[in-house]
DNA sequence: TATAAGCGCAACCGTTTGGTTTCGCAAATT
DNA sequence: AATTTGCGAAACCAAACGGTTGCGCTTATA
């Protein structure tokens, strides 16, 4: 089982999800509307997404709202990072140093 | 077939790979070398990677360089600003907003 | 020219994935 | 008290995944 966040984040329906649930706490009911897809399908991507902390959830009544978790976004961002560095300093023109890299090694 | 970028980082080895080759271009071989591995295996992985335009070859000789193409990372981070926004302001007390907004429909 | 090396590609195989259907439980509604 | 509603969990299935093996092609080396 990998359950880790780039995993998570692979599927596009889960990407929806979570996009639609950053800014307000909603159950799997109302999240299915949003998709052409069964609440069973939407409670399996909601099970994944919290297993590996990327959302939370509050249970309300009956009814149990789903929230994003922001800061574990943190770790995806972090790897990221790598390579931002990469294009946003004058770095970018990779291409050249790639050559050079390749013709040392002839 | 999926074969989006989201998709294709969601692999640990094609990861391992990315920030392998991101500064200097590898031949499968070489690639292979620094995981526990089979070339074929990392061969499919390129095939991925090349797919959706993460990864670029180049042919010398008998042998191919890989190497990333930085730029198409810059779709992910792009996906990934919506989340950055909300942690660098002080929007990120959400759990607040979160609960006004829960409030109010009941 | 024969042999070895580097590679992509297709076939195959066990495992994982994403979805549906069915079930049972607890909270609301009648 | 009986029924409906919102939900998770389990069983099931076709499709996709990640890996291996074997093949054939091309380029380098003997």
């Amino acid at each position: 089982m990998r359950r880790d966040i780039f995993q998570a984040i692979a599927d596009p329906t889960r990407r929806a999800i979570i996009t639609l649930i950053t800014l307000q706490a909603m159950t799997p009911n109302a999240i299915a509307d949003n998709f052409h897809t069964s609440r069973q399908s939407v409670s399996k991507h909601l099970r994944i997404l919290v297993e590996c902390e990327l959302v939370k959830q509050e249970q309300q009544g009956r009814e149990i709202y789903y929230s994003l978790k922001v800061e574990k976004m943190k770790e995806i961002d972090k790897w990221m990072a790598q390579f931002r560095k990469l294009w946003e300093t004058r770095f970018n023109q990779l291409d050249n140093v790639l050559s050079t890299i390749k013709k040392q090694k002839k």
